[in-house]
DNA sequence: GTTTGATTTGAACAAGTGTTCAGTTAGGGT
DNA sequence: ACCCTAACTGAACACTTGTTCAAATCAAAC
C-alpha cells in the first residue's frame, strides 16, 4: 500500500487541523497522540508530517490562525461611534465571535502551557493586543466623561474575563438563546462602566 | 536499597500531593509523569503506589479536596447581612481565597476534561453548589429590589468568571495590591447588579 | 501511454508511559 | 538484641509516544 486513491492535499491538510482542532480540545493537547489524530483523518501516522513539521507547529498553527482571525474579524466588525457603542459592539462581537467557534477558543487558552516559550510570547502578544483594543474604548469613554472606571486596564481584564464565561457553560438549544445572553451581559456591563 | 532514612508516611504522603499539585498546575495532568513527580518527591515511581491507588485518583483527590476546603472556608466566612452586604463578603473571600492557592484553582477548572466520568460528576456537583450560593444572594436581593438582576443564574456565572479571571494575571508584588484589585471589582460587581 | 511528482503506507526507532511486585532496609516497639 | 512492619528500590511488564524514511501507489501533465 502507499498512495490511496483520492488523496489530495487540498483535503488532507484541513481535515488535519479540523481532526486537531476537535481532539486537542475534548481531550487537550498532551493526551491526544498523533495517531488518534491520523485516525480520525482516515490516514496514517507518518502521513501527518507531509503538512507539519511537528505536533508542537501544529498546536501554534491552530492557536496563530485563531487569534489572527479573531483581530481581523474584529476590525472589520466595528464601526465608529460613542464610547458606550462602541463597547456594545466589543461585547456583541465577542459573545457571538467566541460562541461560534467555541474549540478554536477553549484551544487557544487552555492549551498556552504546552507552547514552547518563543510560541507562547507570540499568542500573548495577539492577546494583549485584542485586550487593548477593549481597553482603548473604556479609555476613550472614562475621558469623555461617560464611563466611571478607575482602572482601565483591570476593568478590560475583568470584562473581557466575564464574557469569555459564556463559553464555558453555552450550548445551543439551552434555556437561554444567543440573543438573550448577548442582552443580559451587555446590561451587567454597561452598568458597570457606568458613570 | 530499599527503605531509604527518614522515611515516613506523614512527610511523603503530603509532600507528593503537593508535588502533584505543583506539577500539574505548571505542565498539565496528561504532561506529567509518574515519574516527575516522584523525582520531586525524591523517591522511585513505585513508592508513590503505596498513597495512591493510581494517577486518576490523585487529581481527583486533589481537586476534591479543594473544592470541599472551598466550601468549608466559604461557609466558615459568611456573616449574615443585607444582600449587598451578602455580596461585597462574596467577592471578597471569593478573590482572596482563591488569589491564596493559585495552583489547587487552576487545576479544579483546567483539568476537568481529566477526570473519569464518575468523578467528574463529583466535582462539578460541588462547584455548582458554590455557584449556587452566589446566586442565592443575587435572589435575596431581587426580591428585596436591592438589586436588578433579570437573570439569577447568567448573572451568577459571569460574576464568577469576571472573578475567576483575577488569578489568570494577578500576581503578588505587581503594580496593584490585592486590596486595590478587590476593591476594583467590587466596584464593578456592585454597579452591575444594583437597581 | 509514459513519465513525473505528489501522497501515503508500514515498519522501524529510541524513549517514555502507568503500574506491579519480590526483595531489601530502616523505624519503633518489646 | 530482637522482631515486625512500614517504606522504599529497582527491575520488569506490556504498551504508547513523536518522528523518520524507503518503498509503493495514485494523480495529472505531456
Amino acid at each position: 500500500m502507499a498512495r490511496t486513491q483520492g488523496s489530495h492535499s487540498e483535503i488532507t491538510g484541513p481535515k488535519l487541523r479540523e481532526a486537531a482542532r476537535s481532539l486537542f480540545a475534548r481531550y487537550g493537547y498532551a493526551a491526544v497522540s498523533m495517531r488518534q489524530i491520523a485516525a480520525e483523518v482516515g490516514v496514517q501516522a507518518g502521513a501527518l508530517y507531509n503538512y507539519i513539521p511537528d505536533k508542537q507547529s501544529l498546536l501554534f498553527d491552530l492557536m496563530k490562525t485563531h487569534m489572527d482571525e479573531l483581530l481581523i474579524a474584529y476590525d472589520g466588525h466595528m464601526r465608529d461611534g460613542a464610547p458606550i457603542d462602541q463597547l456594545k459592539q466589543f461585547v456583541g462581537f465577542h459573545i457571538r465571535y467566541h460562541a461560534e467557534r467555541p474549540e478554536a477558543v477553549f484551544i487557544a487558552y487552555m492549551e498556552l502551557r504546552n507552547l514552547d516559550p518563543g510560541n507562547f510570547a507570540q499568542i500573548e502578544a495577539l492577546r494583549r493586543n485584542y485586550e487593548a483594543r477593549l481597553e482603548e474604548i473604556l479609555k476613550a469613554g472614562v475621558e469623555s466623561s461617560a464611563f466611571q472606571v478607575p482602572d482601565t486596564r483591570i476593568a478590560a481584564m475583568a470584562l473581557i474575563a466575564m464574557l469569555n464565561g459564556v463559553n464555558t457553560w453555552f450550548r445551543e438549544g439551552g434555556r437561554l438563546s444567543m440573543a438573550e445572553i448577548e442582552t443580559l451581559h451587555w446590561d451587567m456591563v454597561r452598568k458597570g462602566v457606568l458613570a
